[in-house]
DNA sequence: TCTGGGGTCCTAGGACCC
DNA sequence: TCTGGGGTCCTAGGACCC
């Protein structure tokens, strides 16, 4: 059996954690550079506001109540979501973080010793009395199984938020899947939906009752694995390690358009150092650097520009100065003048573990010197909390940097900001 | 008239997830 | 004026090998 754990609004949630007063209010949580609405507490969601929409054309003070919205905080986030997963770990000894705000989690020991339900109730409660924070959970013998329960417990207020699919009550599992339309179902988005919708299949137990075969033949099997798994087959395994990570990526949308070289290779710079230590920080070494910048798809009267560029280097690294060379290189081969840039992003790829990279005998190039110890130096200095070392490329007070006016504080990451309690 | 078989590796693009 | 960021996996097709 597996449990999905799922912290209800978790963004908002963490939002109203260290502010009683807003609890119960409409919160909303706003992506990078205030963009696009990305979570809403109950309240926000009860007025209407919805997903994924652009702030801008929100009209907030059209609405009864006061809304409060807040920049996106994930140092907040992050380390609340810590604090889920260590109490999750408390009472289930295999747990997968599936998301920020999700976990999988192995029931293999609780079968036949409690009842699953009763299980999930407990989860809750610990989880709420460690963190304050609420989750739903959904059980069932797929992965895939968990997460339709877990959506079906937010669905029926009855259950209240707890609900278990079992072999034993093959009933309720029934009535569960007719009731899900195929494009909530775990792996089936809005494109595999609609050819789905067009083949007749509209419900979860529709499509749990096609033959996997003619599912693999006509989609791929990745869709068959789902169509298993919705018949109680397990098929995707639970993974206590994450595996090591094939690609990093950093990308970021600026505050104000940039539209000089000298921006972008500062932005460039920062984003790539970014993504170097986060290469460090996973003890992998990259060979593949790839560079993408792009201004405005919605801008009216401007043409859109896009453009990326990669490169193989000779050896793999992960030394920041490379990575800030190699981008340098290719922003040199995209950059078009006169444009109004809006993202730039760099990605790593191609990785290979520390140690064993292996060097080309007749190759002349040869590693830096004392990079490693340089990095650690740099990555000891910046984690150290008491100041900052940066590559002058970066440059400072960069007028494109992120858009974050509703940031709330770092609660229970940062000393300055830890919250206050007084007694009256 | 007739033009093999079996394989690997790489890349781009498409789908999905939160 | 203003529209997020960071991932995964699979497939098809091309280049290349013997």
């Amino acid at each position: 059996m597996f449990g999905l754990a799922d912290v209800n609004s978790f963004y908002a949630s963490c939002e109203a954690l260290f502010r009683p007063d807003l609890r119960g209010k409409p919160i909303v949580v706003l992506s990078n550079n205030d963009g696009c609405v990305i979570a809403r507490s109950a309240g926000a969601k009860a007025l209407g506001i919805k997903m994924g929409v652009p702030w801008f054309q929100v009209k907030i003070q059209d609405y009864p109540e006061k809304v409060y919205v807040f920049s996106s905080n994930y140092a907040l986030y992050h380390s609340l979501s810590q604090r889920v997963m260590s109490a999750l770990e408390e009472m289930t000894p295999k747990v997968e973080p599936y998301s920020i705000d999700e976990m999988f989690l192995d029931l293999t020991g609780i079968d036949g010793c409690e009842d699953f339900e009763h299980f999930g109730r407990r989860l809750r409660s610990h989880v709420l009395a460690t963190t304050g924070l609420i989750v739903g959970c959904g059980l069932g013998p797929t992965k895939t199984l968990s997460k339709s329960a877990q959506w079906a417990s937010k669905e029926w207020k009855q259950f209240h938020g707890v609900l278990a699919l079992t072999p034993q009550n093959p009933k309720r599992t029934e009535t569960l899947l007719a009731s899900q339309p195929v494009e909530e179902i775990w792996g089936v988005g809005r494109r595999i939906g609609k050819r789905l919708n067009l083949m007749g299949i509209e419900t979860a137990l529709q499509l749990a009752r096609v033959n996997p075969a003619l599912i693999r033949k006509n989609f791929s099997v990745v869709l068959e694995r789902t169509v298993r798994e919705l018949n109680g087959e397990s098929c995707i395994p639970l993974e206590e390690m994450p595996p090591a990570k094939q690609q990093i990526v950093c990308s970021r949308s600026f505050g104000e358009r940039i539209t000089s070289k000298v921006s972008m290779q500062q932005a460039l710079c920062q984003y790539a150092t970014r993504a170097a230590e986060k290469l460090r920080g996973e003890n992998q070494n990259c060979r593949h650097i790839g560079v993408f910048i792009r201004t405005s798809p919605h801008a009216q009267g401007e043409v859109f520009y896009g453009n990326s560029a990669g490169e193989k280097l000779a050896i793999p690294t992960q030394d920041t100065r490379d990575i800030i060379e190699a981008a340098m290189r290719l922003l040199d081969c995209i950059w078009l003048e006169g444009r109004r840039y809006m993202k730039a992003g760099i990605t790593l790829d191609d990785f290979t573990p520390n140690g064993v990279n292996q060097l080309n005998l007749f190759d002349e190039r040869q590693p830096r010197r004392n990079s490693a110890q340089l990095m650690k130096i740099l990555d000891d200095i910046n984690h150290s909390g008491l100041g900052n070392v940066w590559f002058a490329g970066q440059g400072i007070n960069t007028e494109w940097k992120m858009k974050r006016d509703m940031l709330s504080p770092g609660w229970t990451t940062c000393w300055a900001d830890i919250p206050k309690a007084r007694v009256l």
